[in-house]
DNA sequence: GCCAACGTTGGC
DNA sequence: GCCAACGTTGGC
């Protein structure tokens, strides 16, 4: 991904050119993300049949690769938007059940849905003995971190906007399911918010904004 | 730790 | 296919 900021005044003809081709690489980057989501996980320890199920963003990014394979889901709903989910779709990393929920980065899909390991495994919390490895019931997805912001949006943040900026938003609609879709209208709000409010510039962020903004001036 | 909201199970 | 009972999620 190109991280360059993109420039906005022509004057010679090789600043032209210089522009042009960072349109393209934002055009492009966007392009290659055609969907959003919203993927939840507990950043705080808690033991579920003898096991820690705690996953935090920290923790992603203490990965080799700072990847991870996306496992226990157990929702029909979340693993049925888990298969719709396309390699280059980014997610927003939501921390749940914790002190301060909310958004605290972005990560981006890098594998398509293949059966879920963990339902296999009877020492997961996540087994399923009602599987059958020839037709398995869950999948997983490969995900890798995008962005850590320095500061997180909390749930008490995007909830002034409920019934405005982002009405509709299955945050709060469903908000027990653990894979939501988020649609581009809200992705668009809330990366706004996160340049506006939390004065948290990244690489990622910027270039979509700017792109934004760009797009609302023509 | 409480409990509202909501998903799942299973008897009929 | 209905729905009561039960289980789970996740904010507070």
């Amino acid at each position: 991904m190109t991280k360059r900021k993109r420039t906005i005044s022509t004057v010679s003809q090789s600043k032209q050119k210089e522009t042009k081709e960072n349109n393209n690489s934002v055009e492009q980057e966007l392009e290659s993300c055609r969907q959003f989501f919203l993927l939840k996980s507990e950043p705080e320890s808690r033991l579920e049949k003898g096991v820690d199920v705690r996953f935090s963003i920290q923790d992603l990014e203490n990965e080799p690769d700072q990847s991870a394979t996306w496992d226990g889901v157990r929702n029909y709903q979340a693993r049925n938007i888990l298969k719709s989910m396309k390699v280059g779709d980014l997610a927003f990393f939501y921390h749940s059940n914790c002190k301060e929920p909310g958004i605290v980065g972005v990560v981006r899909i890098t594998k398509e849905a293949f059966p879920d390991p963990t339902q296999f495994d009877p020492k997961s919390p996540y087994y399923d003995p009602k599987s059958r490895k020839e037709s398995p019931s869950w999948f997983a997805v490969q995900v890798k971190l995008e962005e850590r912001w320095n500061k997180k949006i909390s749930l008490n943040q995007l909830k002034n906007y409920q019934t405005k900026q982002l009405s509709g938003m299955d945050l709060f609609k469903r908000s027990r399911l653990s894979v939501q879709k988020v649609l581009e209208y809200q992705r668009n709000f809330i990366l706004e918010l996160l340049n506006n409010e939390n004065n948290t510039k990244t690489a990622f962020t910027t270039n979509t904004t700017n792109y934004l903004e760009e797009q609302k001036q023509e």
